[in-house]
DNA sequence: CAGGATCCAAAAGGATACTG
DNA sequence: CAGTATCCTTTTGGATCCTG
């Protein structure tokens, strides 16, 4: 079971903040986010778990950063890579089975929700 | 954030045990299993969380049992509701992108996985 | 600004035994 | 067979403060 894809996967995606802290991520025009803008915009999170989900999130190539060294203090870009981009889709889809069995949400409805914008 | 149709639906679904146990109950040609025969095939799940996820699945609509009275001692027996199959589509989306971008993985190349049947 | 360190509370889950 | 009950360990995450 342990080797399961599924199983696997779900140790990556299932954490508690990861799918907010994605779909932030995936917000917007601009595709980068500093650390302190995540923390923000997460409502809720405290430094030390986004610092933790973000490195995991590096780790399994669904985000990366770089740091911008021109203007000091130094700031962290986080943005998603394809295959973070990737899934989001599948969170797409989470989204379209909540709505269609479980939550009349009207705000979910709309193309763009304003909790997820997805 | 606590309203998003994501965040309440993976609350219901992103738990430990709760995958395998929708698969378990997906997979085969009976889409009856009873209590113990669960117990058995989620390798290494107590009856203890084995009882709490199901209690879940029940509330939520993704699970239903009836008790077979007619012979004792009692049997539960389990299957998806629809909402619970078609739940699945969302795990094989999953692991649909769990297999493209991380984990090669001969057994989920099939179509039939032996660790999932999906 | 970006994050690490500490300490603590709560929750989740495992082991095991037990019962109608 | 189908769970419940109890107890205990581990994990997780929250609060807060601190620093280069």
């Amino acid at each position: 079971m342990k080797n399961c894809t599924v199983y696997k996967t779900m140790n990556i995606v299932g954490k508690r903040w990861t799918i907010p802290i994605l779909l932030e991520l995936y917000k917007g025009e601009k595709r980068e986010k500093h650390f302190n803008e995540l923390k923000r915009k997460v409502v809720g999170i405290t430094p030390k778990i986004l610092s933790v989900r973000l490195v995991e999130l590096q780790t399994e190539g669904l985000v990366e950063k770089y740091v911008g060294s021109s203007v000091l203090p130094e700031r962290s870009n986080y943005f998603l890579t394809e295959s973070g981009e990737d899934f989001v889709k599948v969170i797409q889809e989470i989204k379209k089975w909540g709505t269609k069995w479980k939550f009349e949400n009207s705000e979910c409805d709309r193309s763009l929700c304003r909790y997820c914008d997805i």
